[in-house]
Formats: structure tokens, sequence, C-alpha cells
DNA sequence: CAACTAAGCGGACTTTACCCCGCTTCTATT
DNA sequence: AATAGAAGCGGGGTAAAGTCCGCTTAGTTG
């Protein structure tokens, strides 16, 4: 007989203290962000500041970047939930094109607000996967119930992606000697994406 | 009477031995490079392997990324001559459609051929500056050539650049996981690119 | 050709990410 | 409640980027 209702087969998931753990360090971390930007969190530092071993932040999160990736997360999800169940236009009822603009604002809105963590969520030997990414996936479902076919979808959805997400993370500098540009780069981005798709879906 | 030529202006120049070591150190770090791989290279082993202290390779480059960025200064430059003065329909005489869809295939093969030193040319608080990009520009030109007009074109031009130089840069992984899927990816980006750019102009 | 000066050089020093491994603590099981 | 064994923890150790500053040298000037 079955002595547990799982017997086995994940293999016995996270211990409660270090869940505890993992939300004290994000919470720390999230404290040191707001205090001193982004650049002043160190494995070091953060570990002590919570409280906890060097060793045990690495644990929780693999590497420096790992933390941001961590950190990123929540308010991705929280994203994606209003993209899959929120309201229209953003939300599902809205034509697909009119979607596909909404998204684009929308992300772009959700980059620069993250922008510094973003940026440090970048792991030099394992970037970001945007070809993985829920953006992808989003935008091609979206462009197929436009009605829109055409070759290569495969590479244009890579690159549609890109157009996206890219600018944000390769081109601004999100350091601090540009705080004004940034609004108007909002703007144009938004601007220029919803150029783009309606030159696509036409 | 002005006992120079240049009187004053710039101020005096690269002076012959550092000029010598800059040469020095790139060569030794191609030699690197192509003996142990990217990740290889340190600024310690350079200079150790160039017969020079750490100190100069700082101030010659400024950082790791910086000598990446001087190698790829050399084949960028390359590049650009032949967009700018090459056969059509990478250079000048064809039809700018046509220019800007050799252009994307020529980019991603150039990008695909430097993807580790581009990679490693990142900084990670200063990245590429994509939107002065010479693509940026190129894309921009030839759009306008080709009779495209549409509204926001900054923040259009601002995205096919990323579309075209983003995939490499931000998705693919370089490291050596995935060493059969890249010819793949390097069409099925040239594809995208074309389709799309098809989709722009039409 | 001698002296002068700005540019260049070297390498010790600091900081920080990341590894390692013996010890501790949790949790499932009896 | 006791126990086994896996998961987690800690912090010292390593490697590599980047800084600093006193010494050296190329190039200019008289």
């Amino acid at each position: 007989m079955a002595p547990s209702v799982v017997p086995f087969g994940r293999p016995r998931g996270e211990r409660a203290d270090a869940a505890r753990n993992r939300e004290l360090l994000l919470a720390t971390a999230r404290e040191i962000i707001a205090e001193h930007g982004v650049a002043k969190v160190t494995m070091d530092g953060l570990a002590e500041r919570a409280g906890l071993g060097k060793g045990t932040v690495f644990r929780r999160f693999g590497s420096r970047a790992g933390i941001f990736r961590a950190l990123l997360d929540a308010d991705e999800r929280a994203f994606q939930q209003r993209v899959l169940a929120g309201p229209p236009p953003l939300g599902p009822g809205a034509a697909p094109v009119d979607r596909l603009v909404a998204y684009g604002r929308a992300r772009i809105a959700f980059l620069l607000d993250h922008l510094d963590i973003a940026r440090a969520a970048h792991d030099r030997d394992r970037p970001v996967a945007v070809a993985a990414d829920a953006t992808q996936l989003h935008i091609r479902v979206l462009l197929d119930q436009a009605g829109v076919r055409m070759p290569a979808m495969e590479g244009v959805a890579v690159q549609l992606t890109a157009a996206l997400e890219g600018p944000l993370l390769l081109t601004l500098s999100a350091t601090e000697n540009l705080p004004l540009l940034e609004p108007d780069a909002g703007r144009m981005l938004c601007d220029g994406w919803a150029a783009l798709i309606e030159r696509i879906v036409r």
C-alpha cells in the first residue's frame, strides 16, 4: 500500500527553512536595491545583511544574475497573468492586432520599469533565452489569429521578440547618465512597435 | 610663428611604443582565442603572455570587454567597407529592398562568425549601443530609398536593428551546448529577415 | 645633444563572484 | 519519540576584473 499520497515522483520539493530563507534573501535584495541601487547588491553584502552565509545565497540562486532573475520572476508572472486573463485589449477579448499592439506597449512599459533588474538578470555565459520566451509564443499565437501567413514564421517570431525586448536590454544606457531620454524612448518604441505591426498585419 | 604643423588641436596622439603594445596585445588575444577560446582570455593571462604588465592592458582597452570591442572593430570596418563600396546587392547598385535583404543576410552571417567575440564585447554596465549603430543608419537610409514612409521611423529603425542583431546577442547559447543548432539558426533568421522586410516594404 | 614633460608602464592591492566540503537541521518513517 | 539520510548551511578559499601610484621612457624643444 501507499505510505504517502505521492510515493515518488517529484524529488521531494523545497524544504521549509530553505523557502523561508529564499523569501528573506529576496526581500533583503529588494531593500538594498531600493536604498542603493542594483549595482550595490553583492553576494557577501546580501548574505551578511540577511544574516546568512554566502554559500546559502549561491545554493538558492546559483549566481548573482539568478537573484535578479528570481526578482523579475514574480513581476513577470503578474504580467503574464494580465495578458492571459486581464481586461482587453491586453487580455483576451480584443482583436488580435489590437492585442499585439497592446502587448508591445505593456511589455515596453514593463521593461522600462524593470530596466536595471532585467539587465542584471543577464548572465554573461547564459544570456536570456529570448527564443524560448513567453513573448515569442504570444506573438506567434496572435499573428496566427490575426490571419498573418508568411514564410519563415519561425525566424520572424524570434526577430519580433528581439525587436520588442532587444532595444531595452541592449541599447539604452540604464546607468544614470540618461534619466531624461528614457520616457521619450518609451514612447518612441511604442509608436515604432505599433507601426511595425500595422505594416505586417495589413 | 608656428613651430609645428599642428600647433595645438588634437591632444598629441598615441605614442609609438603604445601603438606597438596595442598590436601585440591584440595579436596575443587572438592567439589565446584560437587556442583556448574566448573564455580563457583573462587580463592577467593576456598581460603575462604578451610580456607586459596588467596595468598596460587596462590602460589600452579600459576593460575586458574593450579588448573584444577592439578585436571586432577591425572586422567590422571591413564589413562596412563591403557595404559601402563592395559589389551589389550588398554594396551600392542594387534596388534598396534587395540591399536590405542582402544586408540582413550578410549581417547575420557576420554575427554568427563572430558570435563569441561579439558577446564578450558586451560590457555589463555599458551595453552595445544598438541605437547608434551603423546598422541602424543603414536600415533607415535603405528604407527611405525604398520609398517606405511610415510613422515613428525612429522607433522602427531601432527595432529592426534589434531584430537583426538581438537574436544572436541575446538568445542563442553560444557556449558549446548547441553546436548543431546554429547553422540552422542562421538560415532561419535570414529567411525571417527577408520575410519581414518583404512585408514592410510591400 | 641635453633637459624636460607628458604619456606610458608595471605590479601590488582591493573587490567580488563563485567553489567546496564538513557540519547542522529538517522531515519522513517506524 | 527516535532515527536515518537527504537537504541545507556556512564561511574560508580561489580566480579574475579593475584601481592606484611611483617609476620609466619616448618625443619635443632650445
